[in-house]
RNA sequence: CGGGCCGUAGCACAGCUUGGUAGUGCGCUUGAAUGGGGUUCAAGAGGUCCCGGGUUCGAAUCCCGGCGGCCCGACCA
């Protein structure tokens, strides 16, 4: 691309590109979505290596996010704590298959001060001193330490269940940060809890996956498919992980939220005991569930188009932006005033039991440059007011779901009484075409010669958009899984709920318990 | 940690082969026009050419060493 820059500069500038975002999501996905998150100015990589600075757009989203799978939280009893950021690393040393699992990418503290150094240039260099005895790792996650606080807080059954989320930034030393999908530190949400039996906590494991599903469906307008991990792909330390897995335009899985059945592992090795009801002690059963800033990428992935992001109206910052056009000075202040009257009334309707967010943008820029910056944001609704809609009474409204031009103009009255209505009508819609783009890219397997097929490019030089979800068996053995991941690069995003038909394992021609998805993914 | 590529203005890059005044586009500032679609014109600000050493009258350019980044692989909530 860049040589076809320098080739021909003149023309290709001169050429107005024919989408907002290039490349494409079919020239190459990955540097779409680069793009994306640039031009809707979400967010920047920081000079800190592998973190991200989460500009105001982008953290608006995640406020959303926030805001609205708390009030799940909290529905279903649930209270919020935080816990320290550093974790002594004695404490995740008691949990064998945990350290095992996050020691590789832990980042570590070791001194609790700095000294001055003076070098041979006569500048000065700051140099760690203060050595700690017991190092601290940052917290990959908090199992641990929260566990150690509930084992003082929990003595009795009667102190169970003990419900407790934290909201948190979380560091986990990755090797390759891409903005919102895999970055060094990230903010999630964990939830903890401890249970008087391994049934009430396989409900409350559960129940917490369902959250994640509805919140995906409802909130971000991602269909995602509920199932289980299977042990190559479990959380170190659970006895089962549960997963909702989306599918994204590039047909690859992503993991969207994760709820996990601790067993007593947990509690065993942080000491969480309780006295029963019949006077005995034993140890509690414990759940942990995470959602994290990467549901920011995943929206990105799922709905944005070739002009930018797509915001489901459920988390856009602003839902509806007006545009006042004003070409002569004469009508300025008139178109203004119509301008900040319409966003008055519409800040009257609600949606989601919240008034409506409403931009007048009013910035002197010129012709289109502020349309092409609100669809590049993503904005759900967007309204142009200028002198020929006051003598008319109409408004011009263009959905962001809807081609750029697709323009409508209806009397500014309606506009309003219909404003929440068409946000609906836009979060439908959403959720329907990740919905028709799933099963379009979802196929049922029988064989491994069309399994392979399936997965494998046509061009191996500039590998195509390919594959999807594969509906296939398996004899349930973590080898085959090995050498299918080893071969193509394809696991098994989850064993789906519900009544699976058994069959024959296409790989190995064992018998088969059910269909499983299996995907490329993130 | 292995293989490849690259460090020049806020961003994207040219210039390096063949050493000789630091460049282009976007962005930014100011002014004017324009105004239902990514607008135009004019003026302007902005650089330790990654760092250190060497060769040379002279280094962004050549040589040596270091540091940093990106991509591919490996690893992976």
């Amino acid at each position: 691309m860049s040589k076809q820059q320098q080739q021909n500069p003149n023309q290709n500038q001169k050429q107005a590109p024919k989408t907002a975002i290039s490349p494409t999501r079919d020239e190459n996905f990955p540097e779409w979505y680069q793009q994306v998150v640039r031009s809707a100015d979400m967010a920047e990589n920081s000079e800190t290596r592998g973190c991200m600075v989460i500009k105001p757009w982008g953290y608006g989203v995640w406020e959303l996010i926030q805001r609205q799978l708390d009030v799940y939280f909290k529905d279903t009893g649930h209270k919020n704590a935080y816990f320290p950021l550093l974790i002594p690393v004695s404490y995740l040393e008691k949990e064998a298959a945990h350290v095992k699992g996050f020691a590789t990418e832990c980042a570590v503290v070791t001194h609790h001060r700095l000294e001055a150094e003076p070098q041979a240039d006569g500048s000065v260099k700051m140099v760690p001193a203060g050595k700690l005895s017991e190092p601290y790792v940052i917290r990959p996650t908090s199992e641990t330490i929260i566990g150690a606080a509930f084992a003082r807080w929990v003595q009795s059954y009667r102190d169970l269940p003990l419900l407790i989320n934290q909201w948190a930034n979380v560091m986990r030393w990755e090797m390759r940060p891409r903005l919102f999908l895999r970055t060094a530190e990230f903010l999630w949400q964990e939830g903890h809890t401890a249970h008087e039996t391994p049934e009430e906590a396989m409900t409350e494991t559960r129940l917490m996956h369902g959250v994640y599903e509805k919140f995906l469906r409802e909130h971000l307008a991602i269909p995602a498919i509920p199932g289980e991990k299977t042990e190559a792909e479990r959380f170190p330390g659970a006895l089962n992980t549960f997963t909702v897995e989306a599918m994204v335009q590039d047909r690859k899985a992503i993991q969207a939220g994760t709820s996990h059945f601790l067993g007593q592992n947990f509690s065993r090795a942080s000491g969480i005991q309780f006295q029963t009801r019949d006077g005995k002690q034993e140890f509690g059963w414990t759940t942990s569930w995470g959602m994290s800033t990467r549901m920011i990428g995943t929206v990105i992935m799922a709905h944005a188009d070739d002009d930018g992001l797509v915001l489901p109206p459920r988390i856009a910052p602003t839902h509806v932006v007006i545009l006042p056009i004003t070409p002569k000075e004469e009508t300025r202040a008139a178109v203004l005033e119509a301008a900040d009257k319409l966003a008055a009334e519409l800040r009257q309707i609600s949606y989601h039991g919240a008034a409506i967010e409403v931009e007048v943008d009013r910035r002197d820029l010129g012709g289109g440059v502020k349309n092409w910056e609100w669809i590049k944001k993503g904005v759900p609704l967007r309204v142009e007011i200028g002198p020929r809609d006051l003598e008319s009474g109409n408004v011009a409204v263009t959905r962001r779901d809807q081609p750029v031009k697709a323009k409508e103009f209806l009397p500014s009255g309606e506009f309003v009484a219909r404003a929440a209505e068409l946000l609906y009508a836009i979060q439908q819609n959403l959720l329907a075409r990740a919905q028709q783009f799933r099963d379009e890219n979802t196929r049922v397997i029988e064989t491994k010669e069309e399994f392979y097929d399936f997965f494998t490019p046509k061009n191996r030089e500039k590998p195509e958009i390919h594959g999807g979800f594969a509906l296939a068996h398996w004899n349930g053995t973590r080898e085959v899984e090995e050498q299918i991941k080893n071969d193509l690069k394809v696991t098994i995003r989850c064993i789906p709920f519900g009544e699976g038909e058994a069959g024959t394992c296409p790989f190995t021609g064992m018998p088969s318990a059910q269909r499983v998805v299996w995907a490329k993914s993130y």
